[in-house]
DNA sequence: TCTCCCACCTC
DNA sequence: AGAGGTGGGAG
C-alpha cells in the first residue's frame, strides 16, 4: 500500500542542496565532535574523510518525472540496464586518497505490488529477499580526483530476475520496490578495507525507488523511457510512424494501436512512489524504508547487504494511489524537457540535474534482511574476478562473512565470470577474506544482514527532497563479525552477497593491498545460466 | 507472468 | 560494421 509513497516520496525541498549526511564517524570524531549532524540515529561515527563528501544525482529532474509516474525498471533473465542512468557527481573526497565506489539495490518495503486499476497496490509480503550482490563501479580503486573529475556513471549496472545470475548481474523480484544506493569506501593503502579504520559512506536518493517488473505495467512509464532513452528511439515517433512501423511488423491487419495511443492513455496512474506531484515523500522513505538510519549501523557492507528485512513500518504504506496525475502524459511526455535529459553525461559541473543527495542514513540496511540467506548461500559463488582491490577485499570480507560477494567482472566484459562456465574455469580469483576481516567488511556485512532499520526515522533527518542520504560509517563501531570478528546482525548478512564489479575496462588484478586467498566460494553457475 | 524473438536504434 | 540496448507482441 501506501506506504511507499512516503516512503520513495522525497521530502524536503528541492532547494535543498545540501547533502544532510548523516555520517558516521568514528568515535574519535565524534567525541571530537566533528560530525554534529548526524542527526540520524544511526551509529554516529563519522569516518575521518568522510564527512565532507557529496554525491549528487545527475538528471535529478528526470528520475523525479519517473518517480511522480512511479518508476519501473524492466528486470530479464539475462539483465536489463536501468533507465534512466544512475550517474552521480561526487565532491568532498581527498584527491590522493583512494575510494572504491559502489552500489546496491536494497528493498524498499516488504510488500508484494500488483498494477491494477492504473495504479500499484500492495497485494501481499513481499518475497524473502535474494542475497544482495554489490556492483563495484569499475573504475574502483580511484583517487578521489579520479571520481570527482567526471561523472561516475552506473549504467551498465544491470537488474535480473535470474535468481541463479551467473553473471553478477543485481537480483530483484519482479513487483517489488526497492531503492539503489551508492557507497564510497575509503580504500587506500592505509585503510584499505580490512583495515578497522575503513571508512564508508552511503547515498540514497529516494526518487531513484522503483518497483521491478518483466513487463511495464504503467503506460506512462514505457511512455517516459521512450522518449527518453536513445536506445528506445525506435519507438518515438509520430503516430506515422508509428503506424508505419507497426504496420510492418505485424504485417497485416490489424490496425494496430499506436503506440502513441498507448502513451496517452496512460494518463492516469498514479505513483506509488511519490504521491504526487512533487514529492512528497518523506526523507523517510528515501531509502529504503528500511534503512535504518537509525541505529544500526550503516555500514557499506550493509548496504551490501541488502536484503533485508523491511523496517519501516510507517512509512510504507499500503497502497499508493496517486493522486496527481497530471503528471504524465501530456506534461511530460511529449515534448517535454526531459527528453534532454538523456544527453547523458555531462560535465559535472553545471549540470542542472544533479542534486545533492540528502539523506543522512545509513545504509542500512536495507538490506538486511536477513532471512534469506539461504540461497544464497547454497550458490555462492564467488567470483571476483578482476576486482579491483578494494573490491576484493570487499567480497573477501563478505565472505567471511558468510556472503559471497562477487566481485566479478560483468559478464559482457571482460571478466569471465560470465558464462555459466564451470567453476574450474574460472578466471576469476579468489580472494581470501582475510582481509576482509576489516572493518568494511563487517559494517557492512553488518547492514547487511540486518533488521531493519528504519529509515523513517530518517526523515526527520532528512529532508531535502534530493539530497540523498548520507550516511557514514565507521569502522570501528562495529566490526566484528562472528567470524571475523566482524559484528553481524542479527539477520546478518544474507547468505551471500555478491560484490560485483563492473566491468571495467580495468583491470583487475588482484589488489595490490592484499593478497588474495583463496575462497571457496561456491559458483553460482548453478542456475544461472 | 514471464520468455523469446523482432525491428529499430545507439554506440 | 558489429555489438548491444529498446519495447512490443506472440506464445
Amino acid at each position: 500500500m501506501a506506504d511507499t509513497e512516503e516512503t520513495f516520496g522525497l521530502q524536503n525541498t528541492p532547494g535543498d542542496s545540501n547533502t544532510k549526511e548523516v555520517q558516521n564517524e568514528s568515535k574519535e570524531d565524534i567525541q571530537k565532535g566533528t560530525l554534529s549532524k548526524s542527526p540520524s540515529p544511526q551509529t554516529p561515527y563519522i569516518q575521518q574523510g568522510m564527512e565532507g563528501i557529496k554525491v549528487y544525482l545527475h538528471e535529478g529532474e528526470l528520475w523525479t518525472k519517473f518517480d511522480e509516474v512511479g518508476t519501473e525498471m524492466i528486470i530479464t533473465k539475462a539483465g536489463r540496464r536501468m533507465f534512466p542512468s544512475y550517474k552521480v557527481k561526487v565532491t568532498g573526497l581527498n584527491p590522493k586518497t583512494k575510494y572504491i565506489l559502489l552500489m546496491d539495490v536494497v528493498p524498499a518495503d516488504d510488500h508484494r505490488y500488483k498494477f491494477a486499476d492504473n495504479k500499484w497496490s500492495v497485494t501481499g509480503k513481499a518475497e524473502p529477499a535474494m542475497p544482495g550482490r554489490l556492483y563495484v563501479h569499475a573504475d574502483s580503486p580511484a583517487t578521489g580526483a579520479h571520481w570527482m573529475r567526471q561523472l561516475v556513471s552506473f549504467q551498465k549496472l544491470k537488474l535480473t530476475n535470474n535468481h541463479l545470475d551467473p553473471f553478477g548481474h543485481i537480483i530483484l523480484n519482479s513487483m517489488h520496490k526497492y531503492q539503489p544506493r551508492i557507497h564510497i569506501v575509503k580504500a587506500d593503502e592505509n585503510n584499505g578495507f580490512g583495515s578497522k579504520n575503513t571508512a564508508f559512506c552511503t547515498h540514497v536518493f529516494p526518487e531513484t525507488a522503483f518497483i521491478a517488473v518483466t513487463s511495464y505495467q504503467n503506460h506512462k512509464i514505457t511512455q517516459l523511457k521512450i522518449e527518453n532513452n536513445p536506445f528506445a528511439k525506435g519507438f518515438r515517433g509520430s503516430e506515422d510512424l508509428e503506424l508505419h512501423r507497426m504496420s510492418r511488423m505485424q504485417s497485416k491487419d490489424y490496425p494496430v494501436i499506436p503506440r502513441s495511443t498507448v502513451r496517452q492513455r496512460a494518463g492516469s496512474t498514479p505513483s506509488p512512489f511519490s504521491g504526487e506531484g512533487q514529492c512528497l515523500a518523506t526523507p523517510t522513505g528515501l531509502g529504503s524504508p528500511y534503512s535504518p538510519e537509525n541505529g544500526v549501523t550503516g555500514s557499506p557492507l550493509e548496504l551490501l547487504s541488502q536484503p533485508g528485512p523491511y523496517p519501516l513500518p510507517h512509512e510504507r504504506g499500503q497502497d499508493y494511489h496517486c493522486t496527481k496525475r497530471k503528471v504524465s502524459e501530456e506534461g511530460h511526455t511529449g515534448d517535454h524537457p526531459y527528453r534532454k535529459s538523456y544527453i547523458e553525461s555531462s560535465p559535472s559541473e553545471g549540470d542542472p540535474y544533479y542534486r545533492p543527495s540528502g539523506y543522512s542514513q545509513p545504509l542500512g540496511l536495507g538490506g538486511g534482511g536477513a532471512p534469506y540467506r539461504t540461497e544464497s548461500a547454497q550458490r555462492q559463488a564467488c567470483m571476483y574476478a578482476g576486482i579491483a582491490p578494494g573490491a576484493a577485499e570487499l567480497a573477501a570480507g563478505l565472505e567471511e562473512l558468510g556472503c559471497s560477494t562477487w566481485a566479478g567482472v560483468s559478464p559482457y566484459g571482460s571478466c569471465p565470470v560470465t558464462g555459466v562456465p564451470p567453476p574450474d574455469r574460472m578466471p576469476y580469483q579468489h580472494f581470501s577474506a582475510h582481509f576482509a576481516t576489516g572493518p568494511l567488511v563487517t559494517r557492512l556485512s553488518g547492514v547487511t544482514g540486518h533488521a531493519p532499520q528504519q529509515l523513517g526515522d530518517a526523515h526527520s533527518h532528512a529532508h531535502a527532497l534530493y539530497q540523498s542520504s548520507v550516511t557514514s560509517h565507521q569502522p570501528l563501531g562495529r566490526q566484528c563479525s562472528p567470524n571475523a570478528g566482524i559484528q553481524v546482525p542479527a539477520g546478518g548478512l544474507q547468505g551471500n552477497e555478491y560484490l560485483y564489479q563492473h566491468g571495467a575496462s580495468r583491470t583487475l588484478s588482484p589488489h595490490p593491498y592484499h593478497t588474495v586467498h583463496s575462497v571457496s566460494i561456491v559458483p553460482d553457475w548453478s542456475g544461472g545460466s
